[in-house]
DNA sequence: GCACCTGTTTGAACGCCGTTCAACATAAAA
DNA sequence: TTTTATGTTGAACGGCGTTCAAACAGGTGC
């Protein structure tokens, strides 16, 4: 066999057992030497297909924001809202659907907020449009909700949104256990995420 | 001089050192031999003193909050605001006391979020205290806000409110450099609250 | 002074980590 | 077959948090 397709072959096999070590026990249970013997290859061969362990890593959370993104989108209740109610509606339950996302898919979604690369390196222009692709989820209902907004500010205010809703999963899925359940937390999503898009039609003060 | 003066002494000057190390480097710069170098001791003997590194970083972490608690309190501009007008504009404030302690003391807040205990360890009562007297800070303006709203469940808002403003300034935080400045993200941060309180006020759909 | 005991301090050593690279295997060319 | 080019390997390196047998210091009785 070609070494080329061999290497492909191993490239996909790493990405895929990353995935699912992540996905069962989280970011920081990805090491080198248990990728290499689950794939059955050497160590070395992982540094031959990845520079390091960071590239890896960022396929693996490039594969959760695509799906991550698909599931927003999917959210949608009408694929083009028209009414600012509708809008609304979009806006409320894209948020849902993203708290849906980090409950049902933990470890994966926490890995992507909770990798870090080195200060002096930084994250590769896919994975940045990936990330922009997933705040202009955000910004399409907002076109209907605020029609006179600039095209610039409305996906600066998408981006704010869209960390809106980050901030309440986030910290409300890192405390899960002990304090509220999933059902409270996606009430109190909701009332904050209605809450906001009601305040971002009322006229500001 | 006694051993457990002695011990007293270090503890504070670990804390100290370590302090400065994750206000100048960051918290991945904590190292312990590095600390036991710095404070002039061994490395075993930190071990004496803290269980292990994260108890040390758990204490800074905790002196950040008691930091970050003062500088949110201190920026109600009407101590004890009686007004919706000055209760929405206490909560604006904080949420811009917040972010500007994000910027100005960048690692030392992003330790707090960073730091991950082992999932069978959990984060000491004193901790889990700090935290919420955090969250209680946004709930006392949310009194004047909402006086119909029930005890708990204006805590839990408080703690909604709180995620909110955090995950804005937290992703904007981490990308700063590149996309938007300061003045631009602190902006934002206002439309996204005061549309937020606005919304709170407004009667639900 | 010395010997004994008790609690403290020490830093070399352990196990694990990401990463490298001289040595080895394999395929292609001569 | 021999030589060359290319791909693969895993022991070794440096660094990490943490441990613990051994060295140490302080007090007590002689």
């Amino acid at each position: 066999m070609k070494p080329d397709k061999r290497r492909a072959e191993l490239r996909q096999r790493l990405l895929e057992a990353a995935e699912q070590k992540v996905a069962a026990e989280g970011l920081d249970a990805l090491k080198a030497r248990d990728m290499a013997a689950t794939v059955g290859c050497s160590v070395g061969q992982i540094y031959n297909i990845y520079p390091d362990l960071d590239a890896l890593i960022l396929a693996v959370n490039g594969r959760t924001l695509e799906k991550l993104g698909a599931m927003v989108t999917s959210s949608k209740q009408t694929t083009a809202p028209s009414s600012p109610e509708e809008a609304s509606a979009a806006l409320v339950a894209q948020a849902d659907a993203y708290l849906q996302f980090a409950l049902n898919n933990r470890n994966r979604w926490q890995a992507i907020f909770q990798h870090r690369l080195a200060t002096d390196k930084q994250q590769p222009d896919w994975y940045l449009e990936l990330k922009e692709k997933l705040f202009s989820h955000v910004a399409a209902p907002l076109q209907i909700l605020l029609p006179d907004m600039a095209v610039e500010d409305r996906a600066r205010l998408g981006r704010s949104v869209f960390s809106t809703v980050h901030g309440v999963v986030s910290l409300g899925v890192e405390e899960l256990l002990g304090r509220q359940s999933p059902a409270e937390l996606a009430e109190q999503l909701e009332v904050v995420t209605g809450a906001l898009v009601r305040g971002l039609q009322a006229p500001s003060s």
